[in-house]
DNA sequence: CCCCCCATGTAACATGTTACATGATTGA
DNA sequence: TCAATCATGTAACATGTTACATGGGGGG
């Protein structure tokens, strides 16, 4: 699995997908927005911006429309667009559930323009396996925490763990609310 | 508020104030248990041991008692449990519950062998209340993705919200159980 | 004998942070 | 006129990643 881009950068090509923007623009979004988890700082979006470019995953077009200074903005390329249908459809490993779920939720997030709903669902199923089996491999370290002495400890991992719960019933809630919007055309028996 | 360490060197400072440990059993903690999602990799343990070195933060000790190769076993100096005890006790912000809480419960289970009952307490209601903020402030953002083409983010920032409310309940669990341990000596009266 | 574990570390590299620089326009 | 906003970027720095280097000891 090779990487295309970091996670800012592929952060900025989901961004960059919604609809063409500059520079300027992507700080405001993660400036302003929940999304904020990703630097809005000059000195990280600008070089971001010339590595996706040096890559061939966006293109930029200066546009001098407005009497302003230049904007320059971006579009993502055709091998950008592939590269970030790469990203959002990969298998989700029990890695990606355990270093913050961020990713996750941007890729879930994308998805939605990108591909179909059956790719969609496979995400959130594999995403509620991936979460379960970290839940069960952080399970057996209560085990070891329940003399009194090492409540903190303890607490901090059940709040890690009921985290990762709810997490989960989210993911199952989705499914549901995905799979429910419309029986999938090719298969009208197995509606309801 | 002056940075003593990266959020590496906390960890590993709360680590060796446990107990006095060597590169190679930091680097074993960090590999093998739920503390993880720190690095474990000699290039950034090493240079971590050695800034905290250089600060004097911890001191190094040769243990030269097995025959195997000498280990170097790292304790906080004086200077360094202060340090420890200014990060624990830090005021909770939203912003560090913004970023990942990762940080916030490992400062929470640090706490246990360092302040008082009535610190922790605290740590735990300005947690709920910063997350109770934090919260709040994500809402509004809710209100703009009613519309069904914006389902995908949608659902994503509810995940982020459920996930918040999921950790301010177990903030207010554990501040119970906390304070339910014994009755604080000083204030006999207001027991139960 | 070879490989894995113990235990230390270094070097090149990628990335992000903080702070600064530039200059035009808009509103008080 | 002064401050804020639009809009671009650079430079120095801190930190982490990946991969490599070293060398002894124990087990199959």
């Amino acid at each position: 699995m090779v990487r295309d881009a970091t996670p800012l950068g592929l952060a900025i090509l989901g961004l960059l997908h919604q609809e063409p923007r500059s520079g300027y623009d992507l700080r405001k979004v993660f400036a302003t927005t929940p999304m904020g988890y990703y630097s809005d700082s000059p000195g990280a979006i600008y070089p971001a911006l010339r590595r996706l470019e040096e890559k061939g995953l966006v293109r930029g077009r200066v546009d001098g429309s407005k009497a302003l200074r230049p904007r320059k903005v971006f579009s993502p390329t055709d091998e950008g667009l592939r590269a970030l249908e790469r990203w959002v459809t990969q298998p989700v490993t029990r890695d990606d559930v355990a270093r913050g779920t961020d990713d996750l939720m941007l890729r879930f997030a994308f998805m939605g323009q990108l591909v179909d709903r059956q790719t969609t669902s496979r995400f959130l199923r594999s995403l509620a396996h991936a979460i379960d089996e970290h839940i069960a491999g952080l399970e057996p370290y209560l085990d070891g925490m329940q003399e009194p002495e090492a409540i903190h400890g303890r607490l901090a991992l059940e709040a890690g763990i009921e985290s990762y719960r709810s997490e989960a019933r989210w993911a199952r809630r989705a499914l549901a609310e995905i799979e429910g919007l419309t029986p999938r055309p090719a298969q009208p028996g197995r509606t309801k």
